[in-house]
DNA sequence: CGCCAGGTTGATTTCGCTCAAGCAATGTGG
DNA sequence: CCACATTGCTTGAGCGAAATCAACCTGGCG
């Protein structure tokens, strides 16, 4: 890129940076560690990253793409625990808490992932305690998004948690047309969203069909257009509060 | 106690120590910050400890006793995401995370908790990154432990989400009686125990019935005897695996 | 004693799952 | 280019698990 070595930061870590996300805490000599020993890959749709009990080998950054974690059991039942868009760190949890993974990453959007091996990871963690500090910040938030889903999950309706989805991934996904209303392209299948809520595809198209016939949203395939926000608002403040 | 200032950790930190978990870390000129900065106090039955939306305002170590955190919502729709047994430190993800609290704690059985003020907590961290690291550990932990919860709910029945709870709580509470059963006195309601795995207290009552009549266990009220615990763990994997 | 919270049980309803069919879009091989 | 398979989406019908509603029981406890 023409930048010679004393400024340049690599691509991955650029994408980070980017993000104003935890990465931010490097000093310019973890910077070069970090570069030593990240690896770049392409993922294509529906590969996947790591797998459920496998050991945790290392850190993954997505660059570009999405990915969905997911725990299963050999019944077919499975639950996405987690998403992860750009700008997103993977795996730091099992690094952590030292233990194997506990779910897989599978691609559902063309990705772009670097990986940051464990031993690396963990020197990084040694030397420069404000990175542990921006880690254990992003943990505790990422903790308090699962107990929030794991309450949505117990206590309310599959149609709730599907407004409440839509209006997460409107924040990612979402571009204002013309008279106000919020369009967005979904990035993944009725089967992906159902697993998001703990629930069927089946459920999932029933509630889209509710929602359109009552005029709050309309939908084809993966293109959705919200045209009435704030009642899906009103009515998901209605239920969690 | 007869002992000197010099060796001293106070009352507080010993339990913190005895229970071998995050507060290992700290060195001698920590120890005197965090008993000046500790308070101790006593908890009655039902009565709370912090609300949800409230401001954090420190940390929360139980001493004794057995407190639950739960998220609620004003249609009375509530679920318990966590448990707080004696050596447990409450409201640290809202500290770390910097937000407010999201969810109530409420005595469940009669504690001892010590309150350490946020600003005391963070001058700690900042002072010793291996207290930080340990947070980050345990901090990683609880989030495994909340996204296998949220998989439970949303993938499995409640008949199996209750045998795991009653395993899980067969370690805490549980004793061998002489022939190989595990006897243990429940620490709280039906309703608590429903509210934990996100069903009502009628389902958890006949899953009681039902398990009984099976051979499974052996319940009178809060007392409550594990049969046959192979056979529930057979099932348990089964379903899980 | 009467009261009340906790617990059990039965009857009924409801929500969401399962199963099955049909359709559209996309891909593939002849 | 067409025949066909595949995959994702939708809809209906039936079923089942669990919620809801209601009655009743039990054991503290003022």
């Amino acid at each position: 890129m023409g930048r010679n070595a004393g400024d340049s930061t690599g691509p991955c870590l650029d994408t980070r940076r980017h993000h104003k996300n935890e990465w931010a805490a490097l000093e310019p000599e973890d910077i070069a560690l970090f570069n030593q020993n990240v690896v770049c890959r392409e993922y294509r749709m529906g590969q996947t990253i790591f797998l459920q009990d496998d050991p945790c080998r290392g850190l993954y950054f997505v660059e570009t793409g999405l990915i969905a974690v997911r725990k299963a059991n050999d019944e077919g039942r499975s639950a996405i625990v987690r998403l992860a868009h750009a700008g997103d760190t993977l795996g730091y949890r099992p690094l952590l808490a030292r233990e194997n993974h506990r779910a897989t990453a599978e691609v559902i959007v063309k990705a772009r992932v670097c990986f940051l091996k464990a031993a690396a990871m963990l020197h990084l963690l040694k030397r420069n305690p404000n990175l542990g500090m921006r880690f254990l910040e992003c943990t505790a938030k990422a903790l308090g998004e699962a107990e929030e889903r794991m309450y949505q999950i117990a206590a309310l309706s599959v149609r709730t948690r599907i407004i409440h989805l839509l209006l997460l991934l409107s924040n990612h996904y979402g571009s204002t047309a013309g008279s106000g209303q919020l369009v967005m392209k979904l990035p993944m299948t009725r089967r992906h969203l159902a697993s998001m809520v703990g629930a069927q595809p089946e459920s999932v198209s029933r509630a889209f069909r509710d929602l359109q016939a009552e005029g709050h949203i309309s939908s084809s395939g993966r293109t959705l257009r919200i045209d009435r926000f704030n009642s899906l608002v009103d009515e998901l403040h209605l239920n969690l509060h």
